[in-house]
DNA sequence: TTCCAATATCAAAAAAAATTGATGTAATCC
DNA sequence: GGATTACATCAATTTTTTTTGATATTGGAA
């Protein structure tokens, strides 16, 4: 990897890392997990989180591309990125935030 | 995992991915990967980078276990602690923070 | 000894992130 | 159409993190 691209790459993983300092996100992440593609109300509901907070949770997992939307009329469906987080974490990690793992 | 051990997980991740989300942090842990052992005084000039400045963002590192320090005489070396960051980071970015890698 | 170099720590200030409650928007139901 | 539900966004506040400059500590050199 060249120098110059080197910043760069910091920056990047900066943001992943960030979304993921969190342990309200975290318990967002293993929830996802878990439940496969959940609605921010049954979310809201799981995390015993005000909805603006959980709003706002999201949108950072969201933009650091961890997590990704979908949304079906007034419903937004939320589920994990899992190339992302493959790419991102160890396989142990992984045993706690990808569902069909197979290290354990 | 049991419901009431995953919390205490999250807390323990929490603060490993705070040590990680920051860009100077990361280029810190870079520079461990690429010159292995280093003592404070050098990283400072590679880093171009205030000495208190510097030991503030060593002792999170070293705090979140990512890193390790040995003491000779006044002079403080640290260098990567590859365990944990294989534990924790897939083989991908070990290409970054892993300097006997076989990734790539 | 005395001085200096290497490093940690501290307190104050600045910057960034999180929380809260309110408001906005769009889709659905009656 | 009007009410309601699901969600995002905003502004103000609080909390946390980072930066800065000063001071403390410790070990080696003169």
């Amino acid at each position: 990897m060249k120098q110059g691209d080197i910043s760069g790459t910091f920056e990047q993983y900066e943001a992943k890392f960030k979304a993921l300092a969190d342990r309200k996100r975290l318990q967002i992440m293993y929830e996802l997990t878990q439940r496969g593609k959940v609605c921010v109300c049954d979310l809201a509901e799981v995390m015993d989180m005000a909805q603006s907070k959980l709003s706002y949770h999201l949108k950072i997992l969201l933009d650091a591309n961890l997590i990704q939307k979908e949304t079906d009329g007034t419903w937004n469906y939320y589920q994990l990125n899992e190339t992302q987080i493959n790419h991102l974490l160890s396989e142990e990690l992984c045993c706690v935030f990808r569902s069909s793992n197979t290290c354990c």
